[in-house]
DNA sequence: ATTGTCGGTTTATTATTTGAACCGATGGTT
DNA sequence: AACCATCGGTTCAAATAATAAACCGACAAT
């Protein structure tokens, strides 16, 4: 691994739940030599990508991360085109709506909208990574990659996070078949048990899939009825977002998507 | 120079007039060998901070920088919190608002607003570098810098961008001296001609001085009676700023703007 | 007073990065 | 169609930059 790939790999240890990390820890975290960790971190810090802060003189993510996203969105608007979509797909739904991406092999979470339509509901953190194997998001995303991708991801560990999770490698195989061949997955208690998902696949403007949209319910309002008003209501978001990316629909799941909805 | 910071290096080539660049050009412009060049740019793609693009196979920031932006504005909501009191900054004062932070020793516009009350109005663009002796944002955040920093910036060529701007090192160190002096700075056609602007400095929780308020307009449209105005709703709003940053005034700042306003 | 940890620095050793030349492919120009 | 320049990408010896371990003073808990 080169250094550079080192230094990127700090950032990727900042989390919501850990959004601040002092020298030791860092280099803890990332395996490296503590020495070798000041100085990645202080080249990061004087790009402004990381910042020191008062007291502990503990690191956190800098500004210039702001600055960079803010030319990307202009160049290419995902988040802020696929927001009010999210929005009005959870509305609609009366349930949490999600936007995942592929961002290094991994998929993350990008954002979140949420219903105002029932006090319970299942509740989101923007910047996660959700595993391929137990989530809806995950499994549409990963029916439409490359062979070899898919091939990856299934020789990986596949943690088993709830009783409901699959693990089996060959069982995986046949989901994600049938994801290919429905054009939308759906996952019931397989990430957190009481949880009930489904998900469709977004493509970029080279046609490849690049994230996914899914719609996650508490499993006990997951009833027949709802199931259809999500799966209308998944697809449609999911033509509008894809096409909010200059990207195009897979004629074949334009078209199965016309036909169900 | 260290390898991460020239990878990083190339990220700051992106620009918002050039938001696509090919290997050879990347190289060029980077003034780095081209292999290495590529092992970087690869290293960088690998993280999602830039994609290859299509047909010519071109570079351009990739979906990683958002991710990291939703992390950083999760925990330290600088735009978001800003952009209410930016829009409202436009509006009370007829004209076009901008927000820039220091990043990286430059000071970079982060965001805008513009009003509605004039056909004709100051344009910006978000995430463009300012220059720190010819616009009011700048005289205002280099006005609060350690004095090694103003030395820095004072020595580095200052290019005479349009006939009133003022390129002279002791005349500067006055301005510099004044801004301390009211909080706030002010310019006339010294960046673009017929732009006249105020500005004053916002401040982190560290009592730093990380970044700067502006309000732009037209020259002819600065009268007496607009001045007036856009002092007090340009102290006020970056009282509010700097607060919502979880900041905290220079009590002798706090002190000329409330006097004033 | 002891102990452990913190952020940061120093050093010789080592491994990585670098630059120039070289591919095959592409696309204008003559 | 032959030519030429340039593209993205690759190779390999030479050189530079990164590394690990030990060390520092400061601080906190014991």
């Amino acid at each position: 691994m080169g250094t550079v790939s080192k230094a990127l790999e700090l950032l990727n240890l900042f989390t919501r739940a850990r959004p601040l990390i002092g020298l030791s820890d860092l280099a803890r975290l990332a395996g490296v030599n503590k020495a070798t960790c000041y100085r990645l971190v202080t080249e990061l810090a004087e790009f402004g990508l990381v910042e020191q802060i008062g007291a502990g003189r503990e690191y956190r993510l800098g500004p210039a991360v702001l600055r960079l996203a803010v030319l990307r969105e202009a160049q290419v608007p995902m988040r802020d085109a696929a927001m009010p979509v999210l929005q009005a797909l959870a509305q609609a739904t009366g349930e949490t709506a999600h936007l995942s991406i592929l961002i290094g092999g991994a998929l993350r979470t990008l954002a979140h909208a949420y219903a105002a339509a029932h006090v319970t509901k299942v509740t989101m953190e923007d910047a996660e990574v959700l595993p391929f194997h137990a989530t809806s998001s995950g499994l549409a995303v990963l029916a439409f990659q490359p062979e070899a991708f898919q091939a990856g991801v299934l020789a990986a560990p596949l943690p088993r996070l709830t009783a409901a999770t699959e693990t089996d490698v060959a069982a995986l195989r046949a989901r994600l078949m049938q994801v290919q061949a429905s054009g939308i997955a759906e996952s019931a208690g397989s990430y957190e048990s009481d949880v009930s998902s489904m998900a469709v696949p977004l493509f970029d403007a080279r046609g490849q899939c690049c994230g996914g949209l899914s719609v996650a319910a508490l499993s006990s309002r997951m009833t027949p009825a709802q199931r259809d008003l999500i799966r209308s209501e998944i697809t449609r978001a999911g033509t509008e977002i894809t096409t909010s990316w200059g990207g195009t629909l897979p004629p074949a799941i334009a078209t199965l998507w016309r036909a169900r909805a």
